[in-house]
DNA sequence: CGCACAGTTGATCACCGTCAATGAAAGTGG
DNA sequence: CCACTTTCATTGACGGTGATCAACTGTGCG
């Protein structure tokens, strides 16, 4: 490894501290600066602001370097629903690839910054670097299997399962990011968390209750310890019988 | 357009009567050549034949020609869900690609035919031509945008929302294949319905029921006629009032 | 300090799941 | 070709889970 340094106070991904997050492994040097040059700029998104929202026109994949969102699809009528949350070292914006607009909004549940990859320039460069092009392949497949075990989820179980599923996924995914695993801070609401699983507001919240009654969790407000990562566990793998 | 036989009885991508659903537009004789190429093999599917399931390794993707199947997923407590059901001109594999094994099992639900993409061919192969590149990422997008769809059904809308809604679906891509808008003939059972829905069998079975009462479909056993397309597109963008 | 918002908890109810019985269709083998 | 079995579909009665409505409490920010 050849440390060199970068030429200006902005981050470059080759010495990203995420880059084993959201870059492909075994790169050379020079595929690395490429890389560095299509990743043009950063953006800043101040807690509560929109990335893009839906009908937008789609110019770029954002890789988010810190912070949190959420992404949620809206229905004719109006209605919406969160569709997921993302965090540092995740992509969203594919959503936005097969009609040229985005179909999603994409708001940020905390102030956040995120890494602008213009979609022509990588497109450019995953058809000259191989181990690019399969990994915006293994990103966009990623998503698609998340998206089917979201459905699983939603049309097969029940809330306390939901919410199971839900803590666990959540420290799982904060524990690859180094922070505990048995411990959480939620960055979002109750109705968003009720919105993400086919829940209503008070469904969460009670479920909240009764799983700190079991002494499986500790909740105040926002922050969650976990007591029994195995009853969590329990509770999802074990469906009501048939 | 200078028209070439082709080799065999092979029917060739480039004279596929399915290739505006599933082909870039614009291509050269030449690119339309290499992909014709790169599809290698066709391979026929019973009625009830898995083209694939969970834990194979992954090695192609799937352009169905003819038939119809279903996607599930499965938990590890052995329920499953049904993900999707994709008819002629459609792509399934994409599961595949991020663990290099599939993650869902795919069922004919008639007897069917498929064109295998070997994938890293077809890696190679979009490499070099940028409309097909783009062709397969617009089809990623789509079934993300499909999936997150689904979520915002299964999470959000009431059963004769979600029954409106697939009805709708369905008959809106059979049209785009040419058969009528206003009759089908479904492939699936109540219960392959209901699964993919997040509903019960039962359910499934009062809701048509109730719309034929309604005078909205008619209903004999799999043979579906609309009669009021319109009450089933308020169906389903009146969701319940907030 | 007060106001808006987030969260909790209780009472009631509706939707849909469950259980069960029946009927229709389709495939099977004599 | 017709009994037989199996699968699929319909319908009814009942109950449970989670939605709804409502009141109250706690928290953080101006």
């Amino acid at each position: 490894m050849s440390p060199s340094f970068p030429k200006s106070y902005k981050v470059a991904c080759s010495n990203c501290n995420l880059r084993e997050l959201c870059m492909p492994m075994g790169l050379s040097e020079a595929e690395l600066r490429y890389i560095d040059e299509m990743v043009g700029s950063r953006r800043k998104v101040p807690r509560g602001d929109p990335l893009f929202t839906h009908g937008d026109p789609f110019k770029a994949l954002y890789a988010i370097r810190t912070g949190f969102f959420k992404t949620t699809v809206t229905a004719q009528d109006g209605r919406d629903q969160v569709t997921g949350f993302q965090m540092a070292g995740e992509v969203v914006g594919l959503d936005g690839i097969v009609h040229d607009r985005h179909t999603c909004d994409a708001i940020a549940l905390e102030d956040s910054e995120v890494c602008v990859m213009p979609y022509d320039e990588l497109e450019a460069l995953s058809r000259e670097v191989t181990a690019l092009q399969n990994h915006v392949h293994k990103i966009m497949s990623r998503e698609i299997v998340r998206d089917q075990s979201m459905m699983l989820l939603l049309g097969s179980m029940r809330a306390e399962e939901r919410l199971a599923a839900f803590l666990l996924n959540l420290v799982q995914r904060l524990h690859a990011r180094g922070f505990s695993p048995l411990e959480l801070v939620l960055r979002m609401t109750r109705e968003e968390i009720g919105s993400y699983l086919g829940l209503k507001l008070e469904t969460v919240s009670r479920m909240f209750s009764k799983f700190a009654e079991q002494g499986i969790v500790e909740v105040r407000q926002r922050h969650v310890r976990i007591l029994d990562t195995v009853a969590l566990q329990q509770l999802v793998s074990q469906h009501h019988p048939e």
